[in-house]
DNA sequence: ATAGATGCAAAGAGTTTGCATAGGT
DNA sequence: ACCTATGCAAACTCTTTGCATCTAT
């Protein structure tokens, strides 16, 4: 049969629709419990599993940190962690073609950018 | 007393003197022990740590993936991430001054540029 | 009523740590 | 002889899985 609204499942699906920036699954499990206390974390990741196989949400790879998810979008983007409070926002642009950085010989098929450093509510709080 | 010199230790050093890639801990595990067998992974993670800390090598965080080490390097540079053979390579430059991406108030302070695709060996087997 | 979804707890994978002992100094 | 570094195993953390139970359909 098919899938199942469940209310644990609709409250992980509301934090993707109502969060600005890409969580982490404590993150999630922590706003999905406020509308279900006691939501598991297995939950969590069960939810967040199959919403990337339906390509719904997508996986956000930070070198070095847990992978924060977010809706997914359409237009390739790249992503900015804070240092400071370890939150990681959407940037909307790209810098273009970077195939010339290329070895000889090497497939250039995706690149990933991460950009460090603080975030603005971090940097005025300096 | 100081630090001393052991045998795993060097072969430990010996294997990022000759590497020309960046390592996984279990590479590094794998060629140490051509050198020094039934040498321990908690030894590798040790040597990695305090070689990491004396600023002799440096980890290469690679998003999704384990982090790899390669012999610290002056220079500003990043990696290629072979989706095929899991290898990482060095990439000797950067497409520069990517504060244009940030949103107003944010502060960069470093980023972080990782290609994927296949590697000339990969793409040569295709 | 049925079968997918949940929560818990146990199991895995990767990394770190405690401890007795080997071995560099 | 001293005391650091090692190897083993246990501990930890993060994620996944098994299973009895719950609940949407």
């Amino acid at each position: 049969m098919a899938q199942r609204v469940t209310n644990q499942r609709r409250a992980i699906e509301h934090v993707f629709e109502t969060c600005a920036r890409p969580l982490s699954t404590q993150e999630i499990l922590e706003q999905a419990a406020a509308a279900v206390p006691g939501i598991g974390i297995a939950t969590v990741y069960r939810a967040v599993r199959e919403l990337q196989d339906e390509r719904r949400i997508a996986a956000v790879p930070i070198a070095g940190e847990a992978p924060r998810y977010e809706r997914a979008r359409h237009a390739h983007h790249h992503h900015f962690y804070c240092q400071k409070c370890t939150k990681v926002f959407s940037i909307d642009e790209c810098p273009g073609d970077l195939s010339r950085l290329l070895p000889p010989g090497f497939r250039l098929m995706d690149h990933e950018i991460t950009l460090r450093g603080e975030c603005a509510e971090c940097a005025a709080a300096t």
